[in-house]
DNA sequence: CGCATTTCCTGGAGGC
DNA sequence: TGCCTCCAGGAAATGC
């Protein structure tokens, strides 16, 4: 479940390893995870000079300079990463994108499909319509946003968990890291936005903040298909304090830890920690 | 505006 | 072993 952690991982992972190199060709299993420009996408490519990779929300974003970006959301089970041209590609693959005197190629793997790769004018708003699929939106960034922005996003009578889940307000936050914030920031999901108070909305923003700046430390979660660039392992799954530790001690108070559902989402918290 | 529900998709888990 | 159902969820669409 590649949220901001798992994306900025991939981002700089396949930052550091395709920087600066030219694409020689590209290969396409299935048009339909390639949105954006109708022509064919390996004559769209080709030839052109990769200038930055970054993260903006939950996408990888390449930039391919003059005016041309390459988004890639991973949506639920997609991957990123950078193999051996030789290596055996497995089921899934839909993009595969080689270059100039490289013996690897980065890759795109999606079973679900969830995810999807965009060639836009390098404006890449998420309001504008591309040939198939929406962009995905972004907005304020968790890890930059100033307290006053987040308390601004936060007045709204919406519950916290469906407010941190929603891309538009603030980009980002997943399942995962919205139940590991709420937990550190002792808060119930279904506790009204607009209730909070102005110490409460300061402890979610740190602890938000913090539990992100921590997964990226540890190069993400991975619970399922989450993989780095270089196809290997997270490690913050093993720190989480509430996520999928139903029936688990609470690591702070002990109590047992609690799944129900929120925002129609599978949802964990500690009941001791987190009154309702 | 808010919120629940459904849709897309595949693989893995659990029941029988 | 095999078949069935359910579940995971990012984000959009729909209905109340």
């Amino acid at each position: 479940m590649p949220e901001l952690p798992e994306v900025e991982t991939v981002a700089r992972g396949v930052a550091q390893r395709v920087t600066g190199r030219r694409i020689a060709w590209t290969w396409l299993a299935r048009n339909d995870v390639v949105h954006g420009e109708p022509m064919p996408l390996c004559a769209a490519l080709r030839g052109r000079r990769i200038r930055r990779v970054y993260r903006q929300g939950k996408q990888v974003r390449i930039d391919l300079g003059q005016g041309r970006l390459l988004i890639v959301h991973l949506g639920m089970t997609g991957r990123l990463i950078v193999a051996d041209g030789k290596s055996a590609v497995e089921t899934h693959t839909h993009l595969r994108i080689t270059f100039e005197r490289w013996r690897h190629e980065l890759r795109f793997i999606d079973p679900r499909r969830f995810g999807g790769v965009w060639l836009t004018d390098g404006a890449g708003r998420g309001s504008k319509e591309w040939f198939g699929r929406r962009v995905p939106p972004t907005a304020a960034d968790p890890l930059t946003i100033s307290l006053e922005s987040f308390r601004q996003a936060l007045n709204r009578r919406r519950q916290i968990k469906a407010l941190l889940l929603d891309q538009q307000p603030i980009s980002g936050v997943g399942n995962i890291y919205c139940d590991e914030s709420l937990h550190r920031a002792h808060l119930h999901p279904r506790t009204r936005a607009s209730d909070l108070d102005a110490k409460t909305v300061g402890r979610l923003w740190r602890s938000l903040r913090r539990v992100l700046e921590e997964a990226v430390r540890a190069g993400g979660s991975s619970i399922s298909d989450y993989r780095t660039s270089e196809n290997e392992l997270g490690m913050f799954q093993i720190r989480h304090r509430v996520y999928g530790r139903e029936g688990r001690p609470c690591r702070r108070c002990g109590a047992s830890i609690v799944h129900l559902v929120v925002a129609g989402r599978s949802t964990f918290i500690c009941p001791r920690c987190q009154p309702e």
